[in-house]
DNA sequence: AAAGTCATGGCAATCGTTTGCCATCTTTTG
DNA sequence: CAAAAGATGGCAAACGATTGCCATGACTTT
């Protein structure tokens, strides 16, 4: 059992240094966790010895005696979906900033496995954050008693949220293309039980009620480009001349079969996205989209569930348990002037 | 300390199931992880026992005791480049199979940072799949005999690989553009230090021996959409009338600035990518690349990563310390014709 | 000068598993 | 039928840290 490590020499563990430098262990323990509490010369000497033995502390016996493991996980729907690498890149960041290891977790769109997963790791995991989950309110709120949890997009009584704030944005597409001569608008819904589609749509609902403008709603379809077919060929049953799709992947994949199609955009159609993901600057048309701080909310989900953690005693003072993040409408080539009427 | 956990309720051990059935504590153990080395009957009942409790194992207990964390890492160097997206989803899915987590690095493309991480973590890992690695030849072989390591698309004696055989594929590409009559083709280079960039320029300079062509030699660039206009401005500055460029993502980069410089492709230039990652099909022209399987290079990755952990004893009979992964010859809309001469 | 405070460091229990070793009981073998 | 072999389960020692509690000595306070 002792000789572990391929290279055969025992790693040096904190016994080493405490018999290098003559104190106990529970010493060198404090010294490199707790500093205040211990004298600053013997630290200065035990940090010496560490240094010199290139300790490093095993984290699995740190988090079994401690509980706490420094591993944050992050669930992401599809890792395949380009939204989600701004998220992973943002929570990343954060995380090896504050010495936490981020593990990442595809729950293949099922709440299953969400939960699942989310139960099985607790102990190993001092968090979680939820980018996309599929999860309902209430079984969110029980596993966000058992473990800290804070979603992305996603607005549960209880559970922090970091949440970008789309319909508002929506609002801004819909003027967009309202002073283009538009009044007959299609919202292409997402996954239906996806939260954001949910509110994307009542946010349509919400503009064409102040304005005067006719709106109808096609879908749901999967999010993913696989569903662009089938999405674009139920814009063009209706009469509107110009969509806003759930998100880019989605009209990325409508815009290439209404290329097929030998539709024109945006001359006999206007395209507007959600997110600004990867490829929605050159794509053909590129996508008048509305952009999301994708990076940001992953850092700030970061950030709400690490002060979560190191509260030492304290309620919750300054930590918000909401923080909305908000869009702005970037115009590109998929939006243009409201066609002639045949 | 006890009282750990949101809920208060103290979680289920070994213990509590032993408890329940009269057994020992190790006994429980060895019914749920080594099923041969105790009774049928008993197994049952520990087994039920443990299911009717909802018993969870602790990881870092268990780690702690068997050196094993069932955790491994895999290393990016750019967590945004779409490419380790196939990568991440190849191990992802893999990994979750086998029932292993998946710790996701960003080494940022600094070898340093990437040998510390591993150095650091290698108690908390039972392995690592470098998927970009920057280190030398050298300091890689050390790692690999403190820790079992994979590395994808980089060749080091004595380090298992998965090898996408790009270079291969430059043949077919470099063909593909003889037979639309180029004689000059321009190669752009991504990073110096990049093992496939310059497993790449050798197979261009192969080819170019085998048959008559002029060949010339743009960069190195940073790989990134970034560095698209300095190498649109380099190839234009050759008398190159196609190009093959280090990955996709640096040839939509170049697309993008021959658009403003209002060159045509494919009529004036020709540009060929590799990988054919996310949106090499949707942007402007369609980028005729070299396929890539990228996701089955993260999958085989895992499966020699993990051969290797399970052996018992076994020295490494069917394992292969290598495996290459054929490409092909993706055509698109980027390549046509050789312009007529000015 | 007695009594209280504080800073410092050691002891030992604990976290939940795994695993080497041994004891017992049951089979098989010669 | 005795001896060897195998199956099964328990004991207890790790694994490497953290942390509550206590002892000591120095420094304040009244």
């Amino acid at each position: 059992m002792p000789p572990r490590g391929t290279d055969g020499t025992r790693p040096v563990t904190i016994n080493d240094i405490a018999t290098a430098t003559g104190v106990a262990a529970s010493t060198v323990s404090r010294a490199l966790n707790n500093p205040g509490r211990v004298n600053a010369a013997t630290r200065e000497r035990i940090e010496a010895a560490a240094r010199e033995l290139r300790y490093v502390p095993n984290s699995p016996a740190r988090a079994l005696s401690s509980g706490r493991t420094r591993a944050i996980a992050v669930l992401v729907s599809d890792v395949t979906n380009p939204f989600y690498f701004g998220v992973i890149r943002g929570t990343q960041e954060q995380l090896k900033a504050a010495g936490y290891a981020q593990l990442l977790i595809d729950t293949e769109d099922t709440g299953e496995l969400e939960a699942e997963m989310l139960h099985k790791m607790r102990r190993s995991l001092d968090g979680a954050i939820l980018a996309a989950s599929r999860l309902p309110d209430r079984e969110l709120a029980r596993l966000a008693g058992e473990i800290p949890l804070v979603t992305i997009n996603r607005n549960v009584p209880g559970v922090p949220s970091a949440i970008i704030d789309t319909p508002a944005g929506i609002g801004q597409a819909a003027e967009h293309l309202l002073s283009l001569g538009h009044r007959n608008i299609a919202y292409v819904s997402g996954p239906q039980r996806s939260w954001p589609n949910e509110a994307r749509w009542h946010a349509m609902r919400a503009v064409a009620a102040r304005h005067r403008l006719t709106f109808t709603r096609v879908g749901p379809f999967p999010s993913g480009r696989g569903s662009g077919p089938a999405a674009a060929d139920a814009v063009l049953n209706t009469r509107a001349t110009a969509c806003i799709v759930f998100n880019d992947l989605l009209a990325i994949g409508i815009l290439q079969r209404l290329r097929e199609r030998h539709v024109r955009v945006p001359e006999d159609l206007s395209v507007v996205g959600c997110d600004d993901i990867f490829g929605a600057d050159f794509c053909h048309p590129p996508l008048t989209t509305l952009t999301a701080p994708i990076e940001q909310a992953g850092r700030v989900a970061v950030s709400m569930l690490l002060s979560r953690l190191d509260r030492t005693a304290a309620p919750s003072p300054t930590t918000r348990q909401q923080v909305m993040l908000p869009v702005h409408l970037t115009v590109r080539g998929s939006t243009g002037p409201v066609p002639a009427p045949a």
